[in-house]
DNA sequence: ATCCCCATGTAATTTGTTACATGATTGA
DNA sequence: TCAATCATGTAACAAATTACATGGGGAT
């Protein structure tokens, strides 16, 4: 499941340019997906070549043509394969925890300051899911619901325990609290009333 | 903060070989930055021939000798200008959700194995990180307990949250339930009660 | 016997990111 | 006037994955 699989799959929803593609990477799968014009133009070339789309150029004026693409058969089949093909990877690659695992290293200043920024960034994607969320009531599929409160439930987490467990990476002392029910035992010290 | 000045910062713990270097990718770095081979040795050979590392070869009987590495002084000056630049990302790419997105558009059977998959790799990547977190109590540093804490928090939310709304994804009614202490009241709806 | 651990590396391939290249229209 | 939106693409670069290449020793 590569960018030029889902270019195929979100045809498959409607016929769109290049730049409309862009925009439904930039909404629901920014947080999980992310893909500029550098992966989509060429992956659309790549399916047309394939036989996978075709393609209807608008000409406009002052602009580019607008190429708008259409899943073919052919396509509809490659895609159903793709869905079928197994193990989907789910790959996290962070920078942010590689360097918070040498926190012994680093100035508590600059501590702070990458908590900081990773928190305020956690923000920026609840408020972009929850902005979809809002904007688009009725109008996502179970898939798009699942896969945007999977985000939120993420993100949210996340948050929890940065807030947490800051402390932890000041002070020397105290386990790391769970942001969880199961969190149990921390009775007085740093419990977290939360939830989960 | 890549391959190259993660190993930079492990060797700053204590010297090692690439082979040795890499089983500490698999313990704790497994589940936010896994590397391989074709990583680490490439990494290495760029550090000593920057200066940031020093080699001794170890001859041994019958395998290739064992190259130990230690940092510089060099070395260790880069490793704390890489700790102070900015900005460190934090990446997920999921093929998972990608394809739950496009849910409608599979088979029941399907999506049932690609949950189950996913919840078993989540049981494995929980057992991993406890494991080792009981294996070593006392010598964790603040920043490999935070960092694994983190990992815990978030693949048993997604745990969590992939067993309370499978539903959702086979029947075609209702909301996404957050997994929260607040879910309770899913009375005749499905309504979550919840957000952060 | 067979598999896993030890131990190193190179080369090809895949994928994606960033920078480059162009340019009109619309709204603040 | 300035920024944003619309609209397409190519080329260079970066980074990591996978396959290739080799081989002894020890445990089951």
């Amino acid at each position: 499941m590569d960018v030029k699989t889902l270019c195929l799959g979100l045809l498959g929803n409607r016929p769109a340019s290049g730049y409309d593609l862009k925009k439904e990477f930039e909404s629901l799968f920014k947080h999980f997906f992310p893909a500029g014009y550098g992966s989509i133009y060429p992956a659309l070339a790549d399916l047309a070549a394939s036989g996978y789309v075709s393609c209807e150029a608008i000409p406009q004026d002052g602009k580019p043509d607008r190429k708008v693409y259409s899943v073919t058969a052919a396509g509809r089949e490659a895609f159903a394969r793709a869905l079928r093909k197994s193990k989907p990877q789910h790959k996290l690659r962070s920078e942010f925890l590689a360097t918070i695992y040498f926190a012994d290293a680093m100035e508590q200043d600059r501590l702070e300051e990458l908590l900081d920024e990773r928190l305020a960034e956690l923000g920026r994607t609840l408020e972009h899911i929850r902005g979809i969320k809002d904007r688009s009531e009725g109008e996502l599929s179970n898939g798009m619901r699942f896969v945007a409160g999977f985000g939120e439930a993420l993100a949210s987490t996340a948050a929890e325990y940065i807030e947490a467990n800051r402390n932890l990476l000041l002070n020397s002392s105290a386990a790391p609290t769970r942001t969880s029910k199961t969190t149990s035992t921390n009775s007085k010290t740093n419990r977290i009333e939360n939830r989960v």
